[in-house]
DNA sequence: GCCGTTCTGGACGAAATAGTCAAGAATGCC
DNA sequence: GGCATTCTTGACTATTTCGTCCAGAACGGC
């Protein structure tokens, strides 16, 4: 047959999503990845095709693993989905305290940075945000039926303004706010949310 | 003496800001500047400088305009600083509505893409945040003092809360969310802050 | 009007960067 | 082992982009 592929792909992906992260689109070069990752450029462009094909191939993989992840942490039964809820936003807020190199969130990143002037990854980011969105409203709403978040409000609304919470606690995080601040905003989005 | 500029300084920084804003520092190139401004590229280095010195003037004028401008909008008498916290919280998302390209808000997107490898631009990033925080953190004790919002909390974490909710709002904005949801995110904010 | 000074515009050089290509290497099938 | 196929490497090209430089222009003072 054919020489196998000498490199795990998953691997690269990630060691190029950390460059795309911590760097940007624009402010990575494809002879970065290609040093970070040991390979050649021809086996680059080989097997991912030009530097865009790559980025919006590693954009698509973050943001199935974030959804995943969100609905790993936040599906459950309603008895438990108060404290999901706060697990689930805490965590977020300590991920990006403990990201000693301010990162924040990749899919916002991404979309601050591209989403203006790049259909591929504006639609990608769209559609993510909005799939955290039900995710999030699916929680709230668990939450109200089992009578820990009052009933009276929408909880697409309450749901969103827990992502935007968390999207600026990265956005603060990324300034370099003080930890402790970061911490606290989190707890206090939690904390104003209308109780029974 | 001498031959005189030719070109308006503001106005030119101005033309500037919008191109990084609009594509990020590693994606604008000093062309795009000059061909924007209408300045050949040595009068552009005879009066700014190199592209970093140029982007970290852009980002400082900025800075100072956005702190001003918050001042301006939140300093006031005890008894309408509710007033004036809500529409600066609401002004702020219907400016993300309205932004058609949605460009959000520059020091938040200049930390994203630079903060991580740019001391100098952290530092200011940083610094601009932390003076937002202090003028939300006066409005809302102010409404407290006003009976407006409940006394019982840490007027600088709901100030916190409010100034991530809008670096949020500006984020999901980016990536492209509808314009309702968007502006419910801020008036849920809004509801949420505890009443007396 | 002349002169010294600063500004202007764009050609130019140097460096960086995206992407290509060809020669050789590794593999499984025969 | 020979072969067809795909992968690998890094030199190479073409382009982009930053920054410099200089000849000429515009100005105020004399």
């Amino acid at each position: 047959m054919a020489r196998p592929r000498s490199f795990d792909e998953g691997a690269v992906l990630r060691t190029a999503r950390d460059r795309f992260w911590s760097t940007g689109y624009a402010g990575t070069k494809i002879d970065d990845i290609a040093a970070a990752t040991g390979l050649g450029k021809g086996s680059l462009y080989g097997a991912f095709g030009d530097k865009h094909a790559l980025f919006v191939r590693i954009f698509d993989d973050h943001c199935a693993t974030a959804i995943d992840g969100a609905r790993r942490k936040l599906e459950g039964p309603d008895s438990e989905a108060y404290q999901r809820l706060r697990d689930y936003v805490l965590g977020d807020a300590d991920t990006v305290i403990a990201d000693e190199i301010h990162r924040g969130c990749l899919i916002a990143k991404a979309a601050a940075e591209c989403a203006e002037h790049d259909q591929e990854i504006a639609t990608r980011a769209r559609k993510a945000f909005r799939e955290l969105n039900g995710l999030l409203t699916a929680c709230v709403a668990a939450a109200q039926r089992a009578g820990d978040i009052a009933g009276g409000h929408d909880p697409a609304r309450l749901a969103g303004l827990l992502l935007a919470t968390m999207r600026g606690i990265e956005a603060l995080g990324k300034g370099g706010c003080d930890q402790a601040g970061l911490r606290g905003i989190a707890e206090t989005a939690l904390e104003v949310l209308p109780k029974p």
